[in-house]
RNA sequence: GUCCCUGUAGCUCAGUGGAUAGAGCGGCUGCCUUCUAAGCAGAAGGUCGUGAGUUCGACUCUCACCAGGGACGCCA
C-alpha cells in the first residue's frame, strides 16, 4: 500500500439496521488519497484490527464499508449501567467544568412577552438543561434594558395612561406603548397607590411612576416565564453598567486602541477596522450612549470582569445585523470572537388553522406568551417550540396544538412514560423484586432495538451540546417513544415466567430513566398517569 | 442594492459528503379476553426550488439564478 496522508476515520450509525450498529466509510476516503480498491483496502484493515470485547463481528461491504456489530450481550449488560447510572445517565463531561453564560430572553420590559419570545425562552432554558448535563458550569442570564430611550417612551406612556385613568386629559407620546396593558398597569397602580402622583412635579412623577411600573413589568415577565418552566440565575440590569463603571472603563479601553472615533458630533465604533461594512454610533450627538454602547460594556463585563469561557446569546431574528459587529467588539477587547456564540431565532407565526394571527405591539390582539401557555400548556409549548430548528422560521398553530391534542406528539411521548410508569406500579403492587433479574434474558428484536435506542442518549445529548441545536431532542423522545411502544406491544413484560418478567422489568426501568431524563432535560413533566 | 435565514411527501418539518432520503399530521387497510388503544402493524405518497461545478459518491460543499421571510437607524 502506497504511503498517503491519512484522511480522518470516524464512525457512524448506518440508517440500515442490517448494517451493523456501526460503520465506517475509511476505505472509500483512502481509496481516493491511495488509488487502491476501497474493498481491498476494507479488507486490509480489518485483518490489522483487534476487535474490542463488545464487538461481535465486523463485515465489508460494497462500495467500501466496513461494519461493525455490538454483542447482544455486551448490549443487555448495558441495562444494569443504566440502572446503576440512573438519574445521571446520559450525562458527559464535554465542558470539563467550564463555564458558559446563556443569555436569553432579554427582551425589554416595556410589554408583556409575546408567541416568539417563548421560543428564544425555550430555546435557552434547555440548552442550559443539556450544557449542564454535559459538564459545563452554565449561568442563565436575562438582560434587562432598563436603561435608554424605549424606558423613557414607556414612563412617559404610562403617566399619560395614569392622568386619562383619573380623569385629566392626556397625550400619550408617538413613540409611546398604546397597548392595553398599560391602560391595566395605570389602573393597578391607581388601585394601590392612588392619585398621589399627580401632586409631585411632572418629572418626578414620570420617574417615580415610571419606576414603578417597570417593576411590575418584569416581574410578570418573570411570572410568564416561570408558567413556561423557564427561570434565570441573573436578571442583570443595563442601568448598573453606567453606575458601576463598566461603560466608562470599555469605551477609554477602546479609545486607546484606536477603535473610537468621533464624526458629525456623534462616537462612533470604528468596526471597519475589524471588516465591518460600517461603523456604528455609540454615543450620540447629544451626549446620550446607544444601545450598542451598552452591549459593548456588557459584554466587556461577561468576558473580562466575570471570565466566562463561552457567551452564548440567543436573539430573535431581527437582531441578526448585529451580530457580526458584535463579534467585531470581542475581537477588539482581545478575546477571541468564537467565544462569542449567537444563536437566532427565527420568527413564529401565530395561526389558529388557516388564519394568521398577527403579533403587534400597537395593535390590541397580540396573543401574549401567558395566553398562550393557559391555552396550550406548559409542556405542550415547550415541545412545538423545540421541535424545529431555531433557524427555520415556524408556524405555531393554536388549533392544532388545542384541538387534536391527543394526537399531539407531546402526548405520545408523555404516554409512553406513563405506560412505564404502569407496569412498575403494577410489578410493586405484586411485590415482585427484579433486582436480581438476569438481563442476559432479554433477547428478541424489539427488546434489543429499545436498548440500541436507549445507548444512544449520551451521543444525543453531545449532539446538542456541540451543536447548540436542541430540537434533536424532540425526534429523539418520539423514536424512543415509539421503539417502547412496540416493544410494549410485542413483549409482555410481567407474565407467568418469573425470570423473564424480572428481566423485562430492569429494561422497563431502564427505558423509564432514559425517557424521563429526555423529558427532564426538554423541560417537560414525565407523567406517572394519564 | 448589500448581508442573514429558509425552500425536502398533500400540510408541518427532520436529515453528520456515503448504502434503498425519514418522522408527525391528514387520507387508506387491518389489530383491544391479557401490564394504559392517548397504542400497534401495513400500504400509498418525492424531478430534495432551478441550473452548473467539485467528488469514486451531493439533500449535504462551491457558484449563479428563482421564490418566501428578516436586517441594513444618532431604535432596541
Amino acid at each position: 500500500m502506497p504511503a498517503v496522508a491519512l484522511p480522518e476515520a470516524y464512525l457512524e450509525h448506518p440508517q440500515n439496521p442490517e448494517h451493523g450498529d456501526y460503520a465506517s466509510s475509511f476505505p472509500l476516503k483512502l481509496a481516493r488519497a491511495s488509488g487502491a480498491n476501497p474493498m481491498n483496502i476494507a479488507e486490509d484493515i480489518m485483518r490489522l484490527m483487534t476487535l474490542a470485547p463488545e464487538i461481535d463481528s465486523i463485515v465489508s461491504a460494497p462500495p467500501g464499508f466496513i461494519n461493525f456489530t455490538l454483542k447482544s450481550n455486551w448490549l443487555t449488560n448495558q441495562v444494569e449501567s443504566i440502572r446503576q447510572a440512573g438519574d445521571a445517565y446520559g450525562n458527559i463531561d464535554l465542558g470539563r467544568g467550564s463555564r458558559v453564560q446563556v443569555e436569553f430572553v432579554s427582551v425589554n420590559p416595556t410589554g408583556p412577552l409575546h408567541v416568539g419570545h417563548g421560543r428564544g425562552a425555550v430555546l435557552g432554558s434547555t440548552l442550559s438543561n443539556v450544557l449542564s448535563a454535559s459538564g459545563y458550569k452554565v449561568a442563565k442570564e436575562y438582560y434587562i434594558n432598563d436603561a435608554g430611550s424605549q424606558i423613557d417612551a414607556f414612563y412617559h406612556s404610562l403617566y399619560g395612561r395614569y392622568q386619562q385613568c383619573l380623569g385629566i386629559e392626556a397625550e400619550i407620546p408617538a413613540d409611546g406603548y398604546l397597548g392595553s396593558y398599560m391602560i391595566d398597569l395605570a389602573k393597578e397602580v391607581i388601585t394601590e397607590e392612588g392619585d398621589r402622583f399627580l401632586t409631585l412635579p411632572e418629572g418626578e412623577a414620570v420617574l417615580q411612576l415610571g419606576r414603578l411600573g417597570l417593576d411590575k413589568m418584569i416581574r410578570q415577565i418573570e411570572k410568564d416565564l416561570e408558567s413556561l418552566g423557564v427561570s434565570f440565575d441573573v436578571w442583570f440590569s443595563e442601568q448598573s453598567l453606567y453606575q458601576k463603571g463598566q461603560y466608562q472603563t470599555v469605551m477609554s479601553l477602546l479609545r486607546q486602541r484606536g477603535y473610537i472615533a468621533k464624526k458629525e458630533d456623534a462616537t462612533w465604533f470604528v468596526s471597519t477596522a475589524l471588516g465591518e461594512d460600517k461603523d456604528n454610533v455609540v454615543v450620540r450627538g447629544d451626549g446620550s450612549p446607544t444601545y450598542f454602547a451598552a452591549d459593548i460594556a456588557y459584554h466587556y463585563n461577561k468576558f473580562l470582569e466575570r471570565q466566562f469561557d463561552r457567551v452564548i446569546n440567543i436573539w430573535g431574528a431581527d437582531h441578526q445585523g448585529h451580530v457580526s459587529r458584535m463579534k467585531a467588539v470581542v475581537a477588539a477587547l482581545g478575546i477571541s470572537p468564537e467565544r462569542l456564540e449567537v444563536i437566532i431565532s427565527q420568527m413564529v407565526t401565530l395561526r389558529r388553522g388557516d388564519d394568521v394571527v398577527r403579533i403587534s405591539k400597537r395593535s390590541g390582539d397580540i396573543i401574549t406568551l401567558r395566553e398562550l401557555v393557559e391555552e396550550v400548556g406548559k409542556d405542550a409549548c415547550r415541545f412545538f417550540f423545540l421541535s424545529r430548528s431555531a433557524n427555520s422560521q415556524m408556524d405555531f398553530d393554536l388549533e392544532l396544538a388545542k384541538k387534536e391534542s391527543a394526537d399531539n406528539p407531546v402526548y405520545y411521548v408523555q404516554y409512553a412514560h406513563a405506560r412505564i410508569a404502569s407496569i412498575l406500579r403494577l410489578a410493586q403492587e405484586r411485590g415482585i423484586d427484579y433486582r436480581d433479574g438476569d438481563v442476559s434474558l432479554v433477547t428478541t428484536a424489539p427488546e434489543l432495538i429499545l436498548i440500541r435506542k436507549l445507548l444512544l442518549l449520551p451521543e444525543l445529548v453531545e449532539t446538542v451540546a456541540r451543536s447548540l441545536e436542541p430540537h434533536h431532542l424532540t425526534y429523539y423522545a418520539q423514536d424512543l417513544a415509539t421503539v417502547f411502544h412496540s416493544f410494549y406491544k410485542e413483549c409482555r413484560v410481567i407474565s407467568q415466567d418469573e425470570a423473564l418478567t424480572k428481566a423485562r422489568l430492569k429494561l422497563v426501568e431502564a427505558a423509564r430513566i432514559v425517557l424521563a431524563k429526555t423529558l427532564y432535560l426538554m423541560g417537560m413533566t414525565a407523567p406517572e398517569k394519564m
